[in-house]
DNA sequence: GGACAATTATCTACAAAATAGATATATTGT
DNA sequence: ACAATATATCTATTTTGTAGATAATTGTCC
């Protein structure tokens, strides 16, 4: 996160699977998440490495999955969003929202010829 | 830009800012859209390695300035939007909308304490 | 024409984010 | 004990982002 005080494209994006799956999203869920909505491959690595870059910086915290859940692997590690990750989903979103005032991509697609 | 297909989140503002403008964006009018509307620092560096980038992967096209602009200073280098440019920004903003879905942050401010 | 001011672009070096692919760990079922 | 399963972690690399310095090009003033 820079200057601007942006998220980078896909901290937010895990972000934003975090929340979609409220208090039981972990590694392999959220991975799942990312690939059914954005339609394309998502790596573990990719996944993780964010995972740990957010909790570095205080947006995410892990819990860790109850061994009674009764089921093979090994166990979970659950991430909950901190006051510190909405708030940076907020800036960030701010800031392009701004950006994008009065944009419309259906007419530049006309125009562009121009 | 990874296997989502997806801009980083400096490219994304970067183009934007250069839609803002239409024919007349350049490096320093990039940047200063930028400020303002980010409100924080934008650094030149930051500004034209993006454009080159942009400019490697077709989504942008320089345009020298004419000389006869007459005024001070060296010739700026225009930048115009390519197809690609555009699409890539929609496929940004289609993934991104897809994972905001249903999310309302100010609902999260209240609910986190849970 | 030479010094200087103004405006813009480029360079260099580095830090952070993203990606891929491989490997290790913990748990259950047999 | 061993195989199967689900998950997490590691290692190495590429891409993106940042910072600060430096250089190029033109106009102005004397």
């Amino acid at each position: 996160m820079g200057k601007t005080g942006v998220l980078g494209a896909f901290e937010e994006l895990v972000l934003l699977a975090l929340l979609q799956q409220g208090k039981n999203a972990y590694g392999v869920s959220i991975r799942r998440e990312l690939e059914e909505r954005s339609g394309s491959d998502v790596t573990m690595g990719a996944v993780y490495a964010t995972l740990e870059r957010l909790e570095d910086k205080r947006m995410v915290h892990p819990r860790p999955g109850e061994t009674k859940e009764s089921r093979r692997g090994r166990p979970r590690r659950y991430y909950d969003i901190l006051p510190g990750g909405v708030a940076a989903l907020e800036q960030t979103r701010r800031v392009r929202d701004t950006m994008w005032q009065g944009i419309e991509l259906s007419e530049l697609n006309a125009e562009e010829a121009g």
